[in-house]
RNA sequence: CGGGAUGUGGCUCAGCCUGGUAGAGUACUCGCUUCGGGAGCGAGGGGUCGGAGGUUCAAAUCCUCUCAUCCCGACCA
């Protein structure tokens, strides 16, 4: 590809709504341009980049057995009320009437459609295994877009859904899949680390999220120093202590504590430490319901988890006066002890507590000596706290668990029978019955995981391509224009490039080197052949390592080689 | 959804407080010089000052409404 007849519309500096990295980077680099919030274009540079990852994808899912198809964007509400989903997707599902005032949503997923499509046709056991990918513009209505792509609200993503007959099957297609995607993300050249997650608005039995490390990541992932475990935040099982501390549980005692509402007042004023404390919050489910979460006070709440523990789509901490109404107590001074109206959910750390303080459910007082057992029996206990770096490994010996940012880029899920079963996609088995398919849905977020990789592959000066999704693999440039000699050398190693199966580029612009030599290293080919007068005349051409930053004079002759060398090198 | 901020040429921003009809850098066009890390000089083109309404002799500037964009929060009582 020739420059001039390329369209790359660089700039200095980047829009002043960029805030990440990835971002500035892509916008600066011509890659992308917002046309509204969350809502980006892709230009030829970025386009490059994502079908180079696409393909990749493309050959690793069939590799795997999947079959590509394409799914509308539009999708009639009929389907995702049939699933149940109509009602509970919430705001992020864009919904809108067409001239017959017919509802309809932009897909943020597939699997209505998939499902309806796969319960049509197939009939017969012997029809499956079946998994079925696109890569395809999905829309979510996200409160916040930012980051760029990120985190956009209309995005690429190439989604997959597997229909087994056995549930030996349905694991069988799931781990093939996290097969093909460690191939996949192994290729693009990226420090992943695949994680267990929860299944959130999707739904599912079990699902393991691959997570790109990098600081800027929005997701936190707890990992085991020792063994193979690692998992989200919002999943990670905690070690539930074993036994209940030692010592006789003493007599109640009211204690004043004027004014001391956070943990670290209480624990300062009444000189105890934060972990001889027991906090109590109020949260709110999804369904109004109020529900009383007690953790230790050094410990804090995880919202998915206790979500989860209360059955609930999502849960939010009340605010004062939902506090009260809840409690009859004022907030700051709250306690276990006489809330009986109310379901109280405890964290495994707080069952072991001997003589733990709480608030006394009324202004300026807490309680000493505090025992589950005797004081608030009506508590269940669940595991409903972060985990925190030191925690021990709940799955190996000694294990200590760290925590570290990441990109969420793909994500599995075995899904079971969910939506086979709304949605009657069912099949006959050996013996005639009629029997749900067992489902799993895949998906990797397709422009996020360009940006992560930009994320995790830049400096200063630009982005650093992995060569497996370079816009191009080298770029070419002459320096003197008006240099017939060095026109025609490079044009030569250009021609040569392009003959041995690169891809390169060629800088035929009438600019001055240091506009090309910005511009190379900002856009992030892995290699760059420099043509110049100076080295022409001994006979030399320069290649730039756009990593290492290393370069090396060689014959024009050797250029191809060392290329291939420096690629080979990423 | 709550709080905060910002909208002035393609991009980055000044001007607004104190009203007098728009500026810088960069980018773009042309000429000359220059030519291995974002050149110099000269000459140009490009702006409904986000939109609507109002105040005023006069509004980028003051007031009201509105739209858009960004940030923070929606988590620890």
């Amino acid at each position: 590809m020739r420059l001039t007849r390329f369209y790359i519309p660089t700039l200095k500096e980047a829009p002043a709504e960029a805030d990440v990295a990835s971002q500035k980077m892509m916008m600066r680099a011509g890659m992308i341009r917002k046309l509204a919030a969350g809502i980006y274009s892709t230009l030829p540079l970025g386009l490059r980049v994502i079908r180079k990852l696409e393909n990749i994808i493309r050959e690793e899912m069939n590799r795997a057995g999947a079959m590509e198809v394409f799914m509308p964007a539009v999708q009639p509400s009929e389907l995702w009320v049939e699933s149940g989903r109509w009602d509970v997707y919430g705001k992020e599902l864009l919904r809108f009437r067409d001239r017959h005032d017919r509802e309809f949503c932009f897909g943020p997923t597939h699997e209505e459609v998939i499902t309806d499509l796969v319960r049509r046709d197939v009939r017969s056991y012997r029809d499956l295994p079946l998994n079925f990918y696109q890569i395809q513009t999905k829309f979510r209505d996200e409160i916040r877009p930012r980051f760029g792509v990120m985190r956009g609200r209309e995005f690429s993503m190439k989604d997959a859904y597997s229909f087994d007959a056995t549930d030996d099957g349905a694991n069988k297609s799931y781990e093939a899949m996290r097969v093909a995607y460690t191939a996949i993300f192994t290729r693009l050249g990226l420090n992943f680390r695949a994680v267990e997650a929860d299944t959130g608005q999707i739904g599912g039995s079990f699902s393991h999220e691959f997570m790109v490390l990098a600081d800027s990541g929005e997701d936190t992932i707890a990992y085991c120093g020792k063994c193979e475990y690692a998992a989200n935040v919002e999943k990670v099982e905690i070690k539930a202590p074993a036994d209940v501390e030692s010592g006789e549980a003493l007599p109640l005692e009211e204690v004043s504590t004027p004014k001391m509402k956070t943990i670290e007042e209480v624990s300062g004023f009444l000189k105890i430490a934060p972990e001889r404390l027991i906090k109590t919050l109020v949260y709110k489910t999804d369904t109004g319901e109020f529900v009383v979460a007690l953790t230790r006070g050094d410990h804090d709440v995880n919202n998915v988890k206790l979500a989860r523990a209360v059955k609930a789509n999502e849960v939010t901490m009340a605010d004062d006066a939902e506090v009260f109404k809840a409690t009859n107590a004022p907030s700051g001074f709250l306690g276990p002890i006489g809330l009986t109206s109310v379901k109280i959910i405890a964290d495994n750390a707080v069952r072991v507590l001997r003589n733990a303080v709480t608030g006394a459910n009324k202004k300026d007082a807490h309680v000493r000596n505090v025992n589950h057992e005797r004081d608030f029996p009506n508590a269940t206990f669940a595991d409903i706290r972060n985990v925190k770096a030191g925690d021990p490994c709940p799955r190996c010996a000694g294990g200590v668990m760290g925590l570290a940012r990441g990109i969420e880029v793909g994500h599995i899920f075995k899904l079971g029978t969910k939506y086979s079963e709304a949605m009657r996609a069912t099949f006959l088995d050996s013996e005639g019955k009629e029997q749900p398919m067992i489902m799993g849905c895949y998906g990797i977020g397709v422009g996020r995981t360009a940006a992560a990789a930009i994320e995790q592959n830049h400096d200063d000066k630009g982005i650093i391509w992995p060569s497996s999704i370079a816009p191009f693999d080298v770029a070419v440039i002459p320096l003197n224009m008006d240099d017939e000699a060095v026109v025609k050398a490079a044009e030569e190693v250009y021609a040569e490039l392009m003959k041995e199966g690169l891809d390169p580029i060629i800088d035929d612009r009438d600019a001055r080197g240091g506009v090309k030599f910005n511009d190379a290293d900002l856009v992030g080919y892995p290699a760059q052949v420099v043509v110049g007068k100076k080295s022409l005349a001994e006979g030399k051409v320069e290649i730039k390592n756009r990593k290492t930053g290393e370069r090396v004079s060689v014959a024009p002759g050797e250029v191809v080689a060392e290329v291939r060398k420096v690629i080979a090198g990423y």
